[in-house]
DNA sequence: TGCAAAATAGAACGATCGTTCGTTTTATGC
DNA sequence: GCATAAAACGAACGATCGTTCTATTTTGCA
């Protein structure tokens, strides 16, 4: 049995009545992926069904159909990536020992991802900009998705603490931040400003810590 | 005379040919500056002429006669944005002393103003993800800018080692990028996940760097 | 004061957007 | 295979966008 998610999912997935079809789950599934893969370059905002529905040689309508509106499309693609962030980057690191150990590796997979998104984007970071001030649902599933994520990195390093691998003193919230701080300065030199060794910096600010 | 401009300004702004009269340029910069009070709220990309012609009670038209493309317009915004960033900041901790003094006082004036835009949003930040993967002049006029900043930046912590202020081994490159991380994670935490204590947790960070 | 140029207004354009609606096609369970 | 429900289509909607064009008002200078 795999440790809990980020946070609880929300229980009952289904309410057991109606049965569901296959073909409609299955091509709601592609037409996310394909919508997932145009919001990490253009953002969640850039998301539009037209487009969608020319990636997927569907029509508008037929596209619209499985979501109701614009705003579920995007919260659909909020929740994909933030299952794939989880599998990508947190459950992998759940094998390594508890402790500084584990922190490593939450560390080095999230910059094994940051350094992928530094081509394709990230919508924790373009969707944090986005929604910085628009309330809605959008904004609150992405909220909670990024809070979960960094409420395990904190808790990764108040195990680490606790088992003796930091000095007695050390500020676990404290290092979490100047983590969070580290990778955002690495997407934005590397993805933005194109600035050669961003990578490396990231890593040597790692170990100052 | 006062330092140079963060990058070299490009010389001759008017042909000397023809006459600029006066009133075209006073509201051209009524224009600019609800602009940049737009643009710091919901981005480079939100700017909307029509929005921008309710505001100042003028006609679509009317605003857009100014600048003769939505793309001049956002230009325009970036430049007087880099322009009180360089007057907030830049330019009034020139005056303290060359070395660890004047990083102090850099950094203090950049909190200071990322405290502020907490609330109000950052052109250089919310344009850094619109403008990611878009190549074209907007782009080019933000990123010059940042660097320029990021650059003189650099250039005081160069300064800070020169004067002996920091220890003989001290990486200036990797001061500056994890300085930059501390204010992008302020910004992110602050402003998108409205966790309280990210200012001080910045402070604490360029204590510990 | 009058004249030329600059500044602003107003209407219209083509395009794109999310969304709605009625119809047709396709898939599913018996 | 048939009936039924789900899925997909196609056309149209109202709204908004940047932009263009022409007409009108306002400004600056002789």
């Amino acid at each position: 049995m795999a440790t809990s998610h980020f946070i609880a999912k929300s229980s009952a997935s289904r309410s057991g009545g109606e049965r569901a079809l296959q073909k409609g789950q299955q091509t709601k599934q592609v037409i996310v992926d394909a919508a997932l893969g145009l919001a990490e370059q253009i953002g969640l905002e850039g998301l539009s069904i037209g487009a969608l529905a020319e990636i997927t040689h569907m029509s508008k309508s037929g596209v619209f159909a499985h979501f109701g509106s614009r705003e579920e499309l995007q919260i659909s693609v909020v929740r994909e990536y933030y299952e794939r962030f989880a599998a990508e980057v947190f459950y992998p690191a759940m094998n390594a020992p508890r402790g500084l150990p584990r922190v490593r590796t939450l560390f080095a997979n999230w910059m094994k991802r940051v350094a992928v998104e530094i081509q394709s984007g990230c919508i924790f970071i373009s969707g944090a900009v986005e929604f910085d001030d628009r309330p809605g649902p959008v904004r609150d599933a992405l909220a909670s998705s990024v809070k979960a994520w960094l409420a395990a990195m904190h808790r990764a390093v108040v195990q680490a603490k606790e088992e003796g691998h930091l000095v007695a003193d050390a500020d676990e919230a404290q290092m979490a931040f100047e983590i969070h701080g580290l990778i955002l300065a690495l997407h934005y030199e590397a993805r933005f400003l194109k600035s050669p060794g961003a990578i490396a910096r990231a890593h040597t600010g790692f170990e100052n810590i």
